[in-house]
RNA sequence: GGAGGGAUGGCAGAGCGGCUGAAUGCACUGGUCUUGAAAACCAGCAAGGGUUAAUACCCUUCCAGGGUUCAAAUCCCUGUCCCUCCA
């Protein structure tokens, strides 16, 4: 995460040797995602940091030989001032050498560190979510003989309460108090239950409050803070005191396994975690305004997986179907659509949106976003793992869904499950969970 | 709240201005020996980066960030975390 000077990484999310030797073809496959970026500019830079890094380096060279040969001559009870008098101006050289090498490793690193990652051939071309491709679908939206309700509705009698949460915090915070609230722990811990005892998943409690680094490990940092909630310990902004409100439980969870060489008999690694997301939702004025939909604070549970390079898309399948798994338990008609290349996020290098259907909205909505986003955040991360067979560290893959996002499946669950009276069925596999109940009425 | 001690390679643990990227032990890998295994012995074993077709050479890193010096794991300042003792 660090830029330091020499030797060291700028944490780009694309390879160095790409950037390098391939970066017609970078810009080619970020085109696709209407990234677009100064390819003169990044080669001209490119060109003087070799240029600056190799001068520095001889420099750097230079002066620990002569340091050597002062402390031999001194050893020796030889007269050492005629070796101090010729590095005497080696110490100003060196300065400039770096300085102007570290702006110019700076300049690169603001133009590399945003640029997305590159999509997946298999991604879909588009521009917006329109283009998005649907998979597959599960499941018939269910046929109503009577008026269906939206989860505000309905869960108003239940235990839903949004003016409450309006007094205590403001907008986009809610409450619940009694069955609701049951209900909504009830999906926690069958979520929870299912990854850990039927997908073999270990369970992860982490921080909800991280640092920077942890952020730009997973790629919301440094492009967009405007998104999260920042904290300043004492009241005092600097770094080491600076934490932020995680976003997702992806962040906490992944940066669990920064700066780490995993053993290959660790791997795959498979962590679910329960965790609060915490949203600043900037830009999303006049959307989703109405219920649980879109909230600054929402409860999720997060599956993440670190594999392979060569297992991840793999993986992908098996996490999506995971996540899957959670709505066709619970008896929720969805579809799974793969986002095209206009409408993947930062990190991810092929995504598949999970949405589930809303008799309310007459829609379906986005309930989980599984995501591989190969090494793109194991570069940033450091995270790797020594191949047996190159002898070398190797960087692994990730891999992250929502297993389900918790305040959206109460949602679908209120208004798919409802009846005409407005009594709630609870899905079979909840009802354990609820202390034997089979519906709220 | 007060006073000290510490943070070094996968782990344990030396070093406290120059020949130390770092002793030693353990772990790990390969070899010798053995019917096989163990033991013993020999050898290897950090990460990141740069130049290179490659071999190879070079740079950086001993908690983090600053500073002193021709030269810093080693000295000074700041921060973080750990531990011990006293209230």
């Amino acid at each position: 995460m660090c830029v330091s000077i020499l030797g060291s990484h700028y944490t780009p999310m694309l390879s160095k040797k790409q950037l390098r030797n391939d970066i017609k073809a970078v810009s080619e496959a970020l085109k696709k995602r209407n990234f677009s970026f100064d390819i003169n500019q990044l080669e001209f830079l490119e060109n003087q940091r070799k240029k600056n890094q190799i001068n520095t380096q001889e420099l750097q060279n230079l002066r620990n030989m002569q340091s050597k040969s002062i402390g031999k001559a001194k050893a020796s009870g030889e007269d050492i001032k005629p070796l101090l008098e010729a590095v005497s101006d080696l110490g100003d050289q060196l300065d400039e050498a770096k300085s102007e090498l570290q702006n110019i490793q700076s300049q690169i690193s603001d133009i590399v560190m945003a640029m997305p990652n590159i999509p997946h051939e298999s991604v879909p071309r588009g521009n917006s979510e329109d283009d998005n491709v649907e998979v597959s679908k599960w499941g018939e939206p269910g046929q109503y003989d009577f008026e269906a309700k939206d989860h505000v509705d309905l869960g108003e009698a239940y235990g839903l309460d949004f003016e409450t949460a309006v007094k205590i915090s403001g907008a986009r915070f809610s409450v619940m108090t009694g069955k609701i609230a049951r209900l909504h722990r009830a999906l926690t811990q069958f979520m929870l239950d299912q990854h850990v005892e039927v997908n073999g998943y270990v369970e992860a409690y982490v921080p909800y409050l991280v640092n920077a680094e942890s952020l730009t490990g997973t790629g919301q940092l440094p492009k967009f803070e405007a998104d999260l909630f920042k904290t300043h310990l004492h009241g005092e902004e600097g770094d080491a005191k600076t934490l932020y409100l995680i976003p997702t439980g992806e962040v906490p969870i992944t940066n669990m396994v920064r700066d780490t060489i995993v053993k290959e008999d660790d791997l795959p690694l498979k962590f679910v975690g329960h965790t609060p997301s915490f949203r600043s939702e900037a830009g999303a004025y006049g959307k989703d305004t109405r219920g649980l939909i879109r909230q600054h604070q929402f409860e999720k549970v997060e599956l993440v997986q670190v594999v392979k390079a060569q297992d991840s898309y793999q993986a992908l399948e098996e996490l999506t179907a995971h996540a899957e798994g959670i709505l066709q338990a619970l008896e929720l008609p969805y579809r799974k659509v793969v986002l095209c290349a206009g409408d993947l996020g930062f990190s991810a290098a092929k995504t598949y949106d999970l949405e589930v259907w809303l008799p309310g909205q007459d829609a379906y909505r986005e309930i989980s976003s599984c995501s591989c986003f190969e090494d793109f955040q194991a570069r940033r991360l450091q995270l790797r793992w020594k191949n047996p067979e190159t002898n070398k560290s190797e960087l692994l893959h990730t891999l992250n869904g929502s297993g389900l996002a918790v305040g959206r499946t109460l949602v679908a669950v209120l208004e798919n499950h409802q009846k005409a009276d407005g009594s709630i069925k609870i899905p079979s596999v909840l009802q354990s969970y609820m202390g034997g109940l089979d519906i709220i009425n």
